[in-house]
DNA sequence: GACGGAACCC
DNA sequence: GGGTTCCGTC
């Protein structure tokens, strides 16, 4: 089944979109693999394909809650999402299954009494997988959270981070939103302890 | 709604 | 490996 993404109007970005938002050496994805080994289904490319909803905000960072994000339009996200991978029968329960295999991941974890909110785990990830000086969370440039951070491109745990699935949420989560609204957040310990010391 | 097991697909 | 689908349970 062909994808009609942009028969539906969706707005595209250049082909270097994702590595320009998460500056990582996550290398091209699964899928794109895949469509250059002409095995996708979908016919176009997986990272120009329903990446943005323009003028819908399907999913929000929560303010003052760092990488926590709320999904404010399940339905539509699961749509969307089910797009992108060309299944159509996608809903919420079934891609909230995804989400909940990141939990063994340590990759998100469920925020408790908060439907459709979920949080992003970038401090496991930075103090477990990699020297602080080496990384940054993922962010656009312009909202990292340091000068220093400016200045080189920001490392990512790759065994980690290169899920297609948090990804792309996390992108929705940071392009759906108005540009002064594009954060995840502060981390809790963003102000001058030990795993900044580097960025001195 | 959220969870997680299990089978399944690619 | 990274989901997808289905389902029973809470």
């Amino acid at each position: 089944m062909p994808c009609n993404c942009f028969s539906e109007g969706i707005p595209t970005a250049p082909a270097n979109y994702w590595i320009s938002v998460w500056p990582s050496p996550i290398g091209p994805t699964k899928l794109s693999r895949r469509q250059a080994h002409g095995r996708s289904s979908c016919g176009t490319s997986s990272w120009n394909c329903c990446r943005r909803k323009s003028s819908t905000h399907v999913i929000a960072w929560q303010q003052g809650e760092y990488g926590e994000f709320v999904i404010k339009d399940p339905d539509e996200v699961a749509r969307l999402w089910g797009r992108r991978k060309c299944k159509p029968q996608m809903n919420y329960d079934k891609l909230s299954r995804a989400l909940r295999y990141y939990y063994n991941k340590r990759i998100l974890h469920k925020t408790k009494g908060k439907k459709f909110t979920y949080k992003f785990n970038f401090s496991k990830l930075i103090v477990a997988n990699c020297p602080p000086w080496k990384v940054w969370v993922p962010s656009t440039p312009h909202l990292l959270l340091r000068p220093p951070a400016l200045r080189q491109p920001a490392l990512v745990p790759v065994a980690e981070w290169n899920e297609p699935l948090c990804r792309v949420l996390y992108t929705w989560a940071t392009e759906t939103q108005p540009a002064g609204e594009r954060t995840p957040g502060r981390p809790p310990e963003a102000s001058g302890d030990k795993e900044n010391s580097s960025f001195n």
